[in-house]
DNA sequence: GAGTTTAAAAATCTCGAGAAAAGTTGTTGA
DNA sequence: TCAACAACTTTTCTCGAGATTTTTAAACTC
């Protein structure tokens, strides 16, 4: 079920997954534009690899939804939009924050000192967030974190959507954090989350896991659309 | 997004997708037993197809769950297990009842209309329901009238996501159809649906859906152990 | 000039064979 | 008897080339 997670970091050991995780960051990261057209004989060489092995990366692309492919007109980029994002805020919101209660509810100790940890690296990572390389960390971790909130949440399908979910957003929230119209403090929100976490209180964690997320979204809505435009098709 | 959905029935234009949908069938309907070892070099005789374009077909069954795939020990059929269709059921009870809550309060004319039909070639279907290809036409029109009732959902992924979770459950369901220890009256329940969607009672129409998903799940699982393992296994 | 038909070009889809790894069997040595 | 090792078999993974289909471009008719 899990490969979306890419949790610790088990090498790759085949060339596939190998250029499913390469195209996947590209796609992200924004390198490879939504809707783009993903030509296998050009992209081959690129990834340095054959055109069967690329096609079978794409494959798996689409299963986390970064890939369409259509009957004989090859693969792209799944398309972004303003709608599409909403949609995956809302239901982001729904289901994280359903994870997160039951997370509180069944966490146990082991569970508050890996969210403490997780928390203690994620502000690390946050004191110094400048540069590309020092951003990739804070991005590592600040999944990381969200993870583990809701580890303690039994449903594995639950956690799977939530996977993919939360790749999806990465992709647009790569926008909001460059050109941030809306003033907000990430660090003081996560802090809030750790309490309420470690303090069982389900409805105030919640409450600020929801705002958190649907924050993100309006970041991106009160972008003006040339300039997101622009960010889009980069 | 929607590899899982197969609506109409867009002829499949491409040997890959040919056998893409040959597999989830023969899975779902558990010609291929859950855990079974999915050699390509074996498979792609029986589907008539070269070993590049079943690995193609398997890659995508991946995006179901019905396959899974590990480092370099080739692709496995999904496995079974109680504690997972309860996971399952109750994300879809989760799910579903959202979906259907949304799709009444935003459900127009057209929509109604559109259930009543689905309801009605269920119910035709109900009748005969003997013999096992008028067995693939109730299943098929189960799975619409299901579809149908969260239509006027506006969320494209909680769809999306309740396409991969109700096919899940449908290869759970085949097996309480056949030896079905909890005596209960299919008909009934969806007409009960039916009746609470169409006059907008939204608390009773999700009761009833929940009812009516967590009902299969304690079907499976009153099942005895014994008959159920060899069921699995065949 | 607009739209249709025809032909060339590009891209996708498909296959079978070769390299690499995993799994199996049998042998050897304590 | 058991464990470790080695040779063999099976299976997965990978690549490049050929067959179809789509796309592009040009030529042609109305």
């Amino acid at each position: 079920m899990n490969n979306t997670a890419v949790e610790g970091l088990p090498e790759p050991k085949t060339l596939v997954e190998s250029a499913y995780r390469s195209l996947r960051r590209d796609i992200i990261e924004g390198n490879l534009a939504p809707d783009e057209k993903l030509r296998v004989e050009h992209l081959k060489d690129n990834y340095g690899v054959g055109a069967g092995t690329l096609r079978e990366a794409l494959s798996l692309l689409i299963a986390d939804a970064l890939v369409v492919s259509q009957g004989q007109r090859g693969f792209r980029v799944a398309p972004v939009s303003l709608a599409d994002f909403e949609d995956i805020a809302q239901t982001r919101v729904m289901l994280e924050c359903e994870a997160l209660r039951q997370s509180i509810a069944m966490g146990d100790d082991a569970w508050e000192a890996d969210l403490v940890a997780a928390f203690h690296r994620l502000a690390k990572a946050e004191e110094k967030r400048i540069g590309s390389e020092i951003r990739e960390e804070w991005e590592e971790r600040n999944r990381i974190f969200h993870e583990v909130l809701i580890a303690a949440c039994p449903s594995r399908w639950l956690k799977h959507f939530l996977s993919i979910l939360y790749h999806q957003a990465e992709r647009y929230r790569r926008l909001s954090l460059y050109l941030q119209p809306i003033p907000r403090d990430i660090h003081v929100e996560h802090e809030a989350l750790l309490h309420a976490a470690i303090n069982r209180e389900a409805d105030k964690a919640a409450a600020i896991l929801s705002e958190h997320i649907l924050l993100t979204f309006r970041s991106v809505q009160a972008i003006p659309a040339e300039q997101l435009n622009a960010k889009l098709q980069a």
